[in-house]
This record gives C-alpha cells, sequence and structure tokens, in this order.
DNA sequence: AATATCTATCGAAAAATTAGATGTAGAAGG
DNA sequence: CCTTCTACATCTAATTTTTCGATAGATATT
C-alpha cells in the first residue's frame, strides 16, 4: 500500500470517477485503474462496485477512505511542520576546556538563556584531544578549543583568533616592572600551570622544548579561577590567556611580565563536524558564541 | 514521500544502521542508502548525520520517526479491520413487489432483526422493470421479482422458484366444487386483478392474449391483502399467488377454482447485479431470505 | 599491519509504473 | 432507431523507478 495509491483512491471516490481523476492528478485513466486495481488486489476486496460504467464506494472502500485522510493528514501536516522551520527545541552539546566554559557561563550564559529560553543547553570540559574525538563521534555539537591552530577537512571553524598570552604575578612581584625579561630569567621561578594535556599547556611545553628548556611547576590544576588567585597572593607565575588573568590585571592584584623571547601561539576556535545537521537551535547557538564569544 | 521508505527508514532508526536494516528487510545496503536518499532529497532536510561510519538521528529525523509510526499505525490497523470480517453494520436496500413485501416483514422481519440487530434493511417496492433498472444502476442490492422466469448474464439468481397460482372467489361462490374449469368458462365474470405492468398480471395478460382473450378487471389494485379480502366477500374473482390466499383458503373464506387449461409459470426469483460487491451484511441477508422465505 | 565493518556511489539489471490504443457497453441526443 | 459520447477494463509497449552488485573510502578491531 503506498501513498501514491491512497491519493488517487481519495481523488477518485471524491470525484466518483476514474477518468476525473485521472484528469485531476495528471495521469492516464488506464494508470488509476492500475492503481486502485492494485490497492483491491493488495487488500483483497473491492473498493469500487462498477454496474453500467458508474462507480460506488463499498463498505470496505468507506473504511479506506477514512483511513487514507488520516494517513494524508499526517504526512501534509508533517511537510508543513518542516516548513514553518520550527521553534527552538533542540538540545545541544558544547564541550570546552574549563576556563572557558566558567568564563561563557558567568559572562554570557543568562543572557542567551533569556533570548533563547527553549534551547537547552548541555556544557561539558574536556581537553583537546577528547573533543576532537567527541566531534568524530558525534557527542559533540560544537567544541571550543585553545590549543594550537588546528585545521582538518572534517572540520568546520566557525570562528577563531589568536589568543594573547602572558606570564603573569603578584602585582608585588620581583618582576613587576622588569623590562625585555627573557624567559631563562624566569625559568627556574616557581610555576602554577594547568595540567599537562591541555591544550596551550601542551603548546607552551612544546616551544620549552625547542630551546631545550623545561618547567616542572609547583602546582598543575585544571582550573585557572583557581591558578589566578593563588598567583595573586604569592610568589607562584605562571603563563595564562588574558581573558583569564583581565579581571585580576585590572583590579591590580595581577601583573604581566614582560618576557620577549617566548611568542607562543594560542588560537581559540569555535569547530563542529563537517557532516553536522545545522538545526536551527545549532545555528543560533554557534552565530550568538561567534558574536559574543569571540567579540574582543 | 511512500510508504516503503517510511518504512525502511523507520527500521533504520530503530536499529541505528543502514547494513542492519537492509538485512532485516531483505534489501540490499545500496537500496537502504538510496531510499533514505530519496526521502532526504524529497523533504529537503537530513534526517542522519553520518559521521565515521555511525549515524544518529537528526532533529528531523525525531520528528519523521513519531510521523512514520503513526502512519504505519493507521495502515496496520486497516488491515487488521479487514481481517476481523468487521461486525455487520452495513445498510441494505431490498427491492420487491409489494405483495412479497408485506409477506416477508409480517412473516420474518421480525426474527431477522432480532438475530442480526446491526444490519439495517430498507424495503422498498416496485414492479420488475423498476426492479430490474435499480439493479442496473447500483441502487438496490437485491430484489426479489414474480414474474416470468427471467434470465440474463448481468445479474445473479440466488434462489428461485416456480409459484403456484390459483383463480380464487369467495368459498360461496357459484364455481366452488366445480371441476374442470375452462378459462372460457369465467373470463367474462368480474375480475379483481393487481395493476397491469406488475409481473405475475403481465404474463397473465399476454397468456391471454395467445388464445385471443383479453380481460378487462372491473378492480385494478397492488395490494393483494386489500384484493383477497373484497375477494372473499363479494362475487369477485381473482388470480393470485398461493402464498397470497393461503390464509384466507385456510380458513376457508376463500376457494381455489378448478381452471384446467391455464397453467402459468410464475417464478418467485431473488437476484442481484453479477458485480455486487457482497459484504457480510448483505450475505447474510440473502442467506437468510433463501432459507426463510423460500422454504415452502 | 591486516581484517572487518559501514556508508556512498556508480552502472547495469530488474521491476514497477505509466501511457496509448482498443474494446465493450450504457447514456444522451437527434 | 441510429449515431455519438462517455466511462471503465484490458492489453502492449515505453518509460521510470527501484534494486542489486561491485567498488571505494574511511574507521574500528584484532
Amino acid at each position: 500500500m503506498e501513498l501514491r495509491n491512497l491519493i488517487t483512491f481519495i481523488n477518485v471516490a471524491e470525484l466518483g470517477s476514474f477518468t476525473k481523476a485521472a484528469d485531476l492528478l495528471g495521469y492516464s485513466q488506464s494508470t488509476v485503474s492500475f492503481q486502485i486495481k492494485q490497492l483491491e488486489d493488495e487488500l483483497g476486496c473491492l473498493l469500487f462496485e462498477r454496474i453500467n460504467h458508474t462507480i460506488t464506494l463499498t463498505e470496505r472502500g468507506h473504511e479506506l477512505i477514512s483511513y487514507a485522510h488520516q494517513i494524508c493528514a499526517l504526512e501534509e501536516e508533517f511537510k508543513e511542520n518542516l516548513k514553518e522551520d520550527k521553534t527552538y527545541s533542540g538540545h545541544i552539546h558544547v564541550v570546552t576546556p574549563d576556563s572557558v566554559c566558567e568564563e561563557m557561563l558567568t559572562a554570557h550564559y543568562l543572557d542567551f538563556h533569556r533570548k533563547y529560553p527553549d534551547i537547552s543547553v548541555r556544557f561539558t570540559t574536556g581537553d583537546s584531544g577528547v573533543m576532537l574525538d567527541m566531534l568524530d563521534h558525534n557527542e559533540a555539537d560544537v567544541i571550543i578549543t585553545l590549543d594550537h591552530r588546528l585545521y582538518n577537512k572534517d572540520y568546520i571553524i566557525a570562528k577563531e583568533q589568536q589568543l594573547p598570552m602572558h606570564f603573569v604575578a603578584a602585582s608585588e612581584s620581583k618582576f613587576e616592572g622588569l623590562k625585555g625579561l627573557s624567559i631563562t630569567d624566569i625559568i627556574n621561578e616557581p610555576f602554577v600551570l594547568t595540567e599537562c594535556g591541555q591544550g596551550y599547556r601542551r603548546v607552551f611545553d612544546r616551544e620549552l622544548a625547542k630551546r631545550s628548556l623545561e618547567i616542572t611547576p609547583v602546582l598543575e590544576i585544571g582550573r585557572t579561577d583557581i591558578i589566578t588567585s593563588l598567583v595573586a597572593e604569592s610568589n607562584l607565575i605562571s603563563y595564562l590567556p588574558d581573558f583569564v588573568t583581565k579581571p585580576l590585571i585590572k583590579s591590580g592584584k595581577l601583573c604581566y611580565l614582560d618576557v620577549c623571547d617566548m611568542n607562543i601561539e594560542i588560537w581559540k576556535q569555535l569547530i563542529y563536524h563537517k557532516n553536522k545537521w545545522m538545526s536551527k537551535s545549532l545555528r543560533t547557538f554557534i552565530d550568538y558564541v561567534k558574536r559574543e564569544e569571540f567579540s574582543d
């Protein structure tokens, strides 16, 4: 039983004529005869009585009419739904590094939620490797990496920007105000860094390795908010993206160290898989993040 | 959008795999790919995300799942309905001569209704010509004729029997008890007959015409119950089938005249059109009439 | 590193749908 | 009464659609 036949059947029944239905539907009359016969054969019952070139619905025919209408109505309803582009109702899974997660949630989430209350967003944190794996397994809809600038034909970079990074210390630090520092000047100071696998930490280590240098931090921890507050109240040094340190820099609790010979490129990238179906919700979310999160 | 594709789609979604759905449905894998693509093209949206050989329903896909289930459920429900052979619910239109109508309704209808309370029967009366016309235009489901024995390849004679006919008079008639009467003995008596067009009346007239005889009845009326009661209380004579006169013959109010030279064949026939769809109700009704109405 | 698994795609084969011509029979109109 | 028109069934042939089988590309598994 195919929809094509049901539609023909409905038209025949309404017009009371094979010929008229054929004209209306753009079929030849023999095709309509065939389609109805096909239905009758499949169902094993007569749908129309043919007596002297006049057709009359049988009881079974009457019953089918009602079902056929319901079925066609469902089909049309669905197609209408498609056109309407729907209210946002999707679930979106975003994965970011810890620091970005915190920043986004405190700075932007409430505003986003106010604007699009029906989009449900799930935030998860992970390091770059995990995040890319999740993209590959369609477990994350979109991710934000803080890492070297990465490119892969399977991914779409919705937006990217280079992140300024600085070595930071407490404002009363012995390094404050000193110009033209070298990495070797501070390499032996006590460091607090993010965990090893994490994006920019890895880039940092690799960059040091190039110069045959190495840092063994006195503390490793993923939570950058904790790092900054520790640094602000001690003689510890860290290496962090500006967006993390900005509040304490502004309030004068932290200061940048003027280290000239470590120019590390760290990129913040908003990435999704090229085969990802863009639901309206996802599109909206990504556009919002491009606008607000990558504004500065 | 054809049902075939929807069924495939449902299976793919449930099994989470094109290949498994193909195996289950007996298609090749490429066919399943093609069918899903066909749906996606028609709807203009992706139904599955394909990321690294793993498929995941998109939002649109999820929506379609729900509609597809409803549509398939309707189809199956209808087919189930067909199998169940349904409770009787049909309307049946029966057309008979006046006399048969009266006889059937008084003798059998209540019993039939008690046995099959859900079959709604509509009785109409008409003469043979009208009745056959109604069969030809599918306006009557089944008819009963009292006429010469008729045959036509378009009709199906469900049951037939020859009807004994007699000339009848009141029991005190001057003809009572006389043996070996000829038609010429009574031809000039006052007759009451059914109306001209009516089945057995026409046969009767034709038979007389063969012998160059003619009767001009003093009264013509379709209602045979009236004819019999008039005859019983007068010197009128009539020519009627036995089933009409039986009650008054039994009660001794009427008597048969022993006319030997008028052997008219009148047949009672239960007829429907060969293209008539036999609903269960109609089948039941016809079987009942064959059994009860043609019993003697 | 080799094997197995999964989907996309392509061309060929098979099957289904469709159209056109013809037949039959009643309806309509002169 | 005869002709014309209309309506549906049926047959054949053409066309379109569906299906399969083989292959490719890429990942997962062992």
